[in-house]
RNA sequence: GCCUGGAUGGCGGAAUCGGCAGACGCAACGGACUUAAAAUCCGUUGUCCGUAAGGACGUGAGGGUUCAAGUCCCUCUCCAGGUACCA
């Protein structure tokens, strides 16, 4: 008898399913598809954490059971390869970010495959591939020709002392990341893409998607919908007028004074000379704060009076005119109305500048109270109300009369008044922004793009795409706040062949998510190089069954691919609205870590292990164990390749699948993966060392088997991986103590543990004396008949309270078990003197007895 | 602040429709095998009281509905993720 010795099984398992492409998609089969699809990686330098495989775990357990159900599976891995670190590390070493990708695509790649995914490698794909990004730049010209890409001058985050633009997450409090040199606001000509257009679409189409409510709320969050009413106001003493955006035109008898965000554009035009100065000066303060900053600084309000004053329409009155940076420009009009009544930030503002506040809605007292506020302070406008109540001090002469009503009706009524006259009309508003879509680098898609000399833009002609990156030496940034590409010498240049004019090529280059906006189409037929994929091969896989990745790309990444496909739906080549029909997002996993006993975190290698716990290595102080994100500093990362070296890719696999529900957050334990181990261990001799006899199997051999198979076939439906592991541990326990295995309960084990275990798996198959391979054996069915028994336990309570358990044919009716029960000796003893009120029987469960 | 999750033994977690809380695994303890250890196998293990039989308590806290609540309702606390002057 052989020892389990994964190390040969693994390989060689491995082997034989990429030699003989045993997962090998079928375009157009005859059977039922499924498309099952891993968040691609990028190849980062530091390898594979213990993270990555989670996610790609619980697809490759889905694929394995679905193709054993008959299923066409599409499983597909790749590589989103453009990025940052490679271009730093190439500015760094002067290697050329196409080495380092290549490098680390192929330490991944022998990574991801070690742990036995059943990937169609022939539709690897890379984003940096000029065969796959020539497709990227075709949807980008397909963008531009529907209007959707624009060009736009915008503030980035420009550091002249490195001569570069950051990226948001590389400016930490107005300092750069590294060096901490200052960083301004500067406009510059950018790609922009216009999902906005779609804002509506990408709303109201998440209704039919099949993912977690968590991440459709940010989703709607991120879009923002909100609807209201646009206002116009005039301004005294000019022919210009100020449109407002507000949600609750139900209080412009209440508002006060008005505020202009510093950027809008008339600002200039009306300001009071008396205030230029003024003005001038807090714009300027204004312009070099970069959004983040202002937010941050939320905690006093600031502004300036421009000198005007605008009309409120509903009654006449002058009100004044400010600037403040709690107006933003890229929201609504960039302008409000203020109602410092009811808006707290309105409150706030007018409570400092001592502006009036005039109450417009009388609190509802219950709701005012249980919030704590006092109605009167409200009323005298010495406190805001942002709840409902009953409009008061709000009609005009001109017909519109709103006093009494309540906020829904209020609004609908002062909307229609507007809308009569022709000052305002109802609005509404996303938060969503226009996607800015370039990015000053070298290592990305370049846009298909030429500026002419005459200032026209030309695009690339579709039959010379791909345009190609240039070889390039260097790749520190240009010093302008241009790209590389800006050196790129005769790349640059362009002459147009006809007409002898010349252009300069666009040196931007777009970000990471261009690549990964499509990838899972071009999955679907990975090598077509006349078309981004072919339209009767989408119709077959699309949309994908089953998507599955971590939630910190829940807002921008799925936004971005579902606005693209929405686009490519527009344009007839994609079948569906929606790219990803379910989405699953795994858990984090947590590194365990400690700290003292005044919360200071000690890194694991200062950390000695004594029976009492765990203590500081130098000074002896115990410490306390807790659960804390992977991280270097904490020396805490476990690393897949030490695992898999220890204890085998199936204890991995398993042991990933088996700590906790796929979503949720939770701690690794390397003991854990000990114990999964010794369950397969067990599994082996069960199976490979112990005697397969071709008995018949009695009734409770017989209810273990189909109760496992019901369990798990149940569980891998739903995705509980955890709960399936721990029935197959059940089936192992109960069939390590016969002396001789059921040949039929070994084959059914084997088939029911080779998704979760595929080595493993293949291995008990052929020993099992079975020569094909057990990825395509169908699986198990239970049957319901052998779950019955003769006799079930049942509980037997006294008002409620467990008092004894007896056994009762399990076919019994509900009088029945009540009779037994109170046939039942102690039952007797229990109830003597007392008067039954009344007896509850649940069939299978217990019977419970209310007496006193 | 707002939105979304969550809180169950020493630890990770399990528990269809409200129906025996703690499956399965880890750790710990006891035993067998062994010269010994590892490995393996068998057993114990929610807490408290009790020699025992047995009893009381127990799913973040408090209240409620019910014959019966981890599960349903109300109030609160804490933790994680997202978001942040969005008019």
């Amino acid at each position: 008898m052989i020892e389990y010795d994964f190390s040969a099984i693994e390989k060689k398992w491995q082997d034989f399913w990429v030699n003989n492409k045993i997962f090998k998609a079928e375009d157009f089969s005859d059977k039922p598809k499924y498309y099952v699809l891993d968040m691609f990686p990028y190849p980062s330098g530091s390898g594979l954490h213990v993270g990555h495989p989670e996610g790609y775990t619980a697809t490759d357990i889905l694929c394995r059971y679905k193709r054993m159900r008959g299923f066409n599976v599409l499983h597909p891995m790749g590589w989103d390869a453009f990025g940052l670190p490679a271009e730093q590390y190439a500015i760094e070493t002067g290697t050329h970010p196409k080495i380092t990708t290549e490098k680390n695509i192929s330490t991944f790649k022998k990574q991801i495959q070690a742990l036995g995914f059943s990937y169609d490698w022939d539709r690897e794909i890379n984003t940096t591939d000029e065969k796959y990004y020539k497709w990227t730049q075709w949807i980008f010209i397909q963008l531009y020709n529907k209007g959707l890409a624009y060009i736009d001058e915008v503030a980035v985050n420009w550091c002249p002392a490195l001569g570069t633009v950051l990226a948001n997450e590389e400016v930490i409090d107005g300092k750069s990341e590294r060096g901490g040199h200052p960083v301004i606001r500067k406009p510059m000509k950018q790609w922009m893409l216009k999902i906005t257009a779609y804002a509506e679409r990408l709303l109201s189409d998440l209704e039919d998607l099949d993912w977690s409510e968590g991440i459709k709320e940010m989703q709607r969050n991120w879009i923002g919908k909100s609807t209201g009413a646009e206002v116009d106001f005039k301004v005294d003493g000019h022919d210009a007028e100020i449109t407002v955006y507000t949600t609750r035109p139900d209080t412009l008898f209440g508002a006060t004074y008005m505020v202009l965000s510093p950027e809008h554009k008339l600002v200039e035009r009306i300001t009071t000379p008396a205030q230029s100065a003024a003005i001038d000066a807090y714009r300027r303060e204004a312009a070099l704060k970069s959004d983040l900053d202002r937010t941050e600084l939320n905690t006093e309000k600031t502004g300036v009076f421009t000198g005007a004053y605008a009309i409120n329409p509903v009654n006449g009155k002058k009100i004044p005119i400010w600037i403040a940076d709690y107006v933003l420009a890229s929201y609504g009009t960039g302008a409000i109305m203020a109602v410092p009544s009811h808006d707290t930030r309105d409150f706030e503002f007018a409570t400092k500048f001592d502006i009036p506040v005039i109450c417009i809605i009388d609190p509802n007292a219950k709701d005012a109270a249980a919030e704590n506020i006092n109605v009167a302070d409200v009323l005298a406008g010495k406190a805001c109300w942002t709840g409902n109540g009953k409009m008061i001090n709000s009609a005009n002469e001109a017909g519109l009369d709103i006093n009494g009503m309540e906020v829904t009706q209020s609004k609908a009524a002062t909307i229609k008044w507007l809308e009569e006259r022709g000052i305002g009309k109802g609005a509404v508003n996303y938060k969503l922004r226009d996607w800015l879509f370039s990015r000053q680098r070298y290592w990305g898609e370049p846009f298909p793009v030429i500026h002419m000399e005459d200032g026209s833009i030309r695009l690339v002609d579709e039959k010379d795409l791909p345009l190609t990156l240039p070889e390039m030496k260097e790749f520190k940034p240009s010093g302008t706040g241009e790209s590389p590409l800006a050196n790129a010498g005769e790349w640059l240049d362009y002459v147009d062949p006809e007409t002898g004019m010349k252009g300069r090529r666009e040196t931007n280059t777009m970000p990471q998510w261009a690549g990964s906006c499509w990838y899972y189409l071009r999955y679907i037929d990975p090598d077509n190089n006349s078309q981004a994929f072919d339209l009767e091969k989408e119709k077959y896989w699309m949309p994908v069954d089953l998507y599955v990745g971590g939630a910190e790309h829940a807002v921008l990444h799925l936004l971005y691919s579902r606005f693209w496909h929405k686009v490519l739906y527009d344009l007839g080549i994609v079948s569906t609205k929606e790219p990803f029909q379910r989405l699953v997002n795994q858990g984090m996993i947590l590194g365990i870590s400690y700290k003292d006993s005044r919360g200071a975190l000690v890194p694991n290698d200062l950390v000695k292990h004594t029976p009492e716990g765990p203590v500081h290595m130098q000074t002896g102080e115990k410490l306390e164990e807790f659960p804390a994100k992977m991280s270097k500093s904490l020396k805490n990362v476990v690393n897949p390749d030490d695992v898999i070296s220890e204890y085998g890719a199936d204890s991995m696999r398993l042991y990933e699948m088996f700590m906790g529900p796929l979503e949720a957050t939770k701690p690794w334990n390397t003991k854990g993966v000990e114990g999964v181990f010794r369950f397969l261990r067990r599994a082996w001799r069960m199976v490979a060392e112990s005697e397969i006899s071709d008995r018949k199997m009695d009734a409770e051999e017989l209810r273990t088997l189909h109760a496992t198979m019901k369990k798990v076939t149940e569980d891998l439906e739903t995705m509980g991986f955890n709960t399936a592991i721990s029935q197959l541990m059940v089936f192992v326990n109960e069939f390590s103590k016969c002396e001789t295995l059921p040949r039929e309960a070994a084959e059914k084990f084997v088939i029911m543990l080779s998704p979760f275990a595929p080595h493993i798996g293949e291995e008990l198959w052929r020993i099992l004396g079975k020569d094909d391979t057990i990825a395509y054996e169908p699986w198990p069915e239970f049957n319901e008949e052998f779950l019955k028994v003769d006799e079930v336990e049942i509980l037997i309570q006294l008002v409620g309270k467990p008092k004894t358990r007896m056994m009762m044919p399990s076919d019994i009716d509900q009088k029945g078990m009540e009779n037994l029960a109170l046939a039942n000796d102690e039952v007797k003893a229990a109830i003597a003197g007392k008067t039954v009120r009344k007896i509850i029987c649940v069939p299978g469960r217990l019977v419970n007895i209310v007496a006193n």
